[in-house]
DNA sequence: ATGGACAATGTTTTT
DNA sequence: CATTGTCCAT
């Protein structure tokens, strides 16, 4: 069977390009995550390409998984795709094998957000600046922009009193990080794009390697990213870019999608092809999209069009305030699920700001309906999640100053802020870091100090550093699995994360969720376990098997797609956010997203907005968002219950009514995309050519395909795409 | 050293 | 309001 069919004139065109720099520009919906895994395939399979000459950078670490299993599964093959993945991940990956060119060690660790953060803090205070006029988080959003720009410390351009201070932070805060042995997310790739420009042995060593270069979500790339895929496509110059300026959204941290006009510049031979053709969405959905996206000024304008047939119009709701706009969501998803019209899990609502989440999580949970929600700071944000990490993290980088500030004293053992402070100090005396300090303070050449030390510190102290010690020793025996129950049982965390109260068992619950996660990494080892966890993404988080309506942020919904979207809190100043108001730019930014999560939608889409909206816990008066103006009135179908009423439905117009009898979603032509119906379920046996007999674990649709999770008796777990795969059902 | 009480202060979006 | 920081009593 030829592996094209399926693809229209222009997919096929981009799947085979010749050699040489080829951009793409998707439209939504217009099939480029195929495109990609095809070209992949079709590099491997009919060009001869090996995987280990190819870089793809995909937007989030799933997708790269997903991507290299569908690849590899036609060919019956265990290909091994050691470079495909985010920036940050395969920066990472750059960064841990060229340490001798680097100012740090091979065992780095990433620092978050929140590490991030207190280190600006620490750095503030230590230059003795004023918290309140400098802001850590401002000063660390302009060191942020500054990294993505490749400008080092000496390279902040000064003009005023303020970039000083700003340069002088920047300076301490990079200085801390080496100390601590630690990158941030942006250092990741600035250090990858400036080893690659100014060391010319290793450029040439990459470059030669990536014979084949692509690259995902182009229009979202900024400085440090673009100059990096410059440098390692210098030698074979096949860099496969596809990206669509109008669903940029992630300016504020960098991204150009002015990267695609410089792309023409820099590559003037490169082949340009447009896909436009969206498999998607209803035309009703992709005329409201048009309408909203064609009042940014300075755009090549796109015709994005669909022959899934016209579908329902939209549906714009207004609602008095927004409890009852959470009221409305979880109604309508009620009734149209019970009906049969649609399934749980087809259903996501989005939103401007994560704080909306609330409101819809609570009225989800009051009529006992299960949802998802897409974040993972919300999981690896939580307090003993971070805990348990940081202790980890100690444990594989005792440089690690954060981390063992975190964990020197938690659960308390006696080491308060004075000790730490002695430790810190005597560290510094030394020259070296605390956490060295602290394992090597029974050696006799550090006795003075411990003396020095109060008999209760001294104590404490010693006891950690052997407690410390100890696992250090086994971190390279013990998988994390292991190492993680040792250190939760040696530290007796558990007694002290689970208080025996109802928020001390949710808290012990996260852990045994994150001793789950580290299950499935058992093979990794510490340092890639905890790299990917520094790195997950939002959507990484996202669970695909789970029959229930998904939570998420317009930005966390780029590259997804649900059958029916709801948009929540189309009110001025959250969409557009009031943050963006002054700032023209931001604010075509904020007309992006809006078309992004409209674009999202396959059959059905819900706006609504409310006429008071609560903030920091008070209740005021919003105006709808200036975007709904610019729809023609023919576009939408307009549904308002009389006002101030307490009732989601007070006139008994019930929405979802308005979706007729027929199942929602059953388009009167199925002709592009058949709905896929699963041919495999948990526990079946079945039977692979290559890898013999195995059982399936898992099974879930997804992007026209059936992706299923099986175990293979001496070959171990795999994901596989079912019409690819060919797969016996064994009875 | 520890824990509790109170104030202050802040909300865009994320790897 | 909800988290975080600071101060004070034990």
């Amino acid at each position: 069977m030829n592996r094209l069919d399926g693809l229209n004139i222009q997919q096929q065109q981009a799947v085979r390009a010749d050699s040489g720099p080829v951009l793409v520009l998707a439209g939504p919906g217009s099939g480029k995550t195929r495109v990609l895994t095809q070209r992949i395939a079709y590099l491997i399979g009919t060009i001869g390409v090996r995987p280990y000459n190819i870089l793809a950078v995909t937007f989030t670490n799933k997708a790269a998984r997903e991507m290299a299993a569908r690849v590899a599964a036609p060919l019956g093959e265990d290909l091994k795709f050691p470079y495909m993945g985010t920036f940050h991940s395969i920066c990472a990956r750059i960064l841990r094998r060229e340490t001798e060119h680097l100012p740090f060690q091979t065992n780095f660790v990433i620092f978050d957000q929140d590490d991030q953060l207190s280190l600006v803090k620490q750095a503030v205070r230590e230059l003795n600046l004023d918290e309140k006029r400098y802001r850590p988080n401002s000063l660390h959003a302009s060191i942020s922009n500054a990294k993505n720009e490749l400008l080092l410390p000496d390279d902040y351009p000064v003009q005023t009193y303020r970039d000083e201070v700003t340069q002088r932070v920047y300076r301490r805060y990079q200085e801390m990080l080496l100390a601590n042995n630690a990158l941030d997310f942006d250092d990741l790739l600035l250090y990858s794009a400036i080893l690659l420009e100014e060391t010319p042995a290793v450029r040439e060593r990459y470059a030669r390697r990536f014979e084949h270069i692509l690259v995902d979500e182009f229009q979202d790339t900024n400085m440090a990213q673009y100059r990096l895929l410059r440098s390692l496509s210098s030698f074979h110059r096949n860099l496969f870019v596809v990206g669509d300026a109008d669903q940029s959204i992630y300016r504020w941290r960098g991204a150009d999608y002015r990267n695609v006009l410089r792309f023409r510049e820099d590559f003037p031979d490169a082949q340009v092809i447009l896909l436009e053709q969206n498999y998607r969405s209803k035309q009703s959905i992709l005329d409201l999209a048009t309408a909203v996206i064609n009042r940014n000024p300075q755009r090549i304008s796109k015709r994005l069009f669909s022959d899934l047939g016209q579908g329902k119009k939209p549906i714009l709701y207004e609602v008095y305030d927004d409890r009852l706009e959470a009221a409305f969501v979880v109604d309508t998803i009620r009734q149209l699920t019970r009906d049969q019209r649609a399934e749980p899990g087809e259903f996501a609502i989005m939103y401007r700001t994560n704080s909306q989440s609330r409101l819809l999580e609570e009225a989800f949970l009051q009529a006992n309906i299960p949802y998802k929600l897409v974040g993972a700071q919300r999981f690896y944000g939580r307090k003993e999640v971070k805990d348990v990490i940081a202790y980890l993290r100690l444990v594989h980088n005792p440089n690690d100053e954060l981390s063992l500030g975190r964990v020197i004293n938690t659960p308390p053992r006696g080491i308060g802020s004075k000790t730490y402070l002695f430790l810190k100090t005597q560290a510094q005396r030394q020259g070296i870091s605390p956490g060295q300090l602290l394992l090597q303070l029974n050696r006799p050449e550090f006795s003075q100090i411990l003396e020095a030390a109060g008999s209760r510190a001294k104590s404490a102290l010693l006891h950690f550093g052997a407690l410390l010690g100890g696992w250090i020793a086994l971190k390279d025996e013990l998988p994390p699995l292991s190492l993680m129950d040792r250190i939760l049982e040696s530290a007796n965390l558990h007694n002290y994360i689970d208080d025996q109260s109802d928020e001390g068992q949710d808290r012990w619950e996260n852990v045994m969720e994150l001793r789950r996660l580290t299950a499935e990494y058992q093979d990794l080892g510490l340092e890639a376990f905890l790299e990917q966890i520094a790195l997950v993404s939002d959507q990484d988080t996202l669970e695909a098997n789970a029959n229930a309506p998904t939570l998420l942020t317009l930005h966390a919904a780029k590259g997804l797609e649900f059958p029916i979207v709801f948009i929540t809190g189309l009110n001025d100043g959250l969409l557009p956010h009031s943050r963006s108001f002054e700032d023209p730019e931001a604010m075509q930014e904020e007309r992006r997203l809006f078309y992004v999560g409209i674009t999202r939608a396959k059959d059905g889409l819900f706006l609504t907005y409310s006429q008071n909206r609560s903030a920091y816990g008070y209740s005021e008066l919003v105006s709808p968002s200036r975007y709904l103006d610019d729809i023609p009135h023919n576009l939408l179908d307009e549904l308002q219950p009389s006002h101030k009423s307490r009732s989601a439905f007070p006139d008994g117009s019930r929405p979802a009514e308005r979706w007729e009898s027929s199942r929602l979603g059953a388009p009167s032509q199925e002709r592009q995309n058949p709905v896929i119906q699963p041919q495999f379920s948990a526990g079946m046996r079945v039977k692979h050519p290559a890898w013999g007999e195995g059982m399936v674990l898992n099974s879930r649709i997804q992007d026209d395909d059936e992706i299923i999770d099986v175990f293979f008796a001496g070959v171990g777990l795999k994901h596989l795409a079912a019409s690819l795969a060919r797969l016996e059902i064994m009875t």
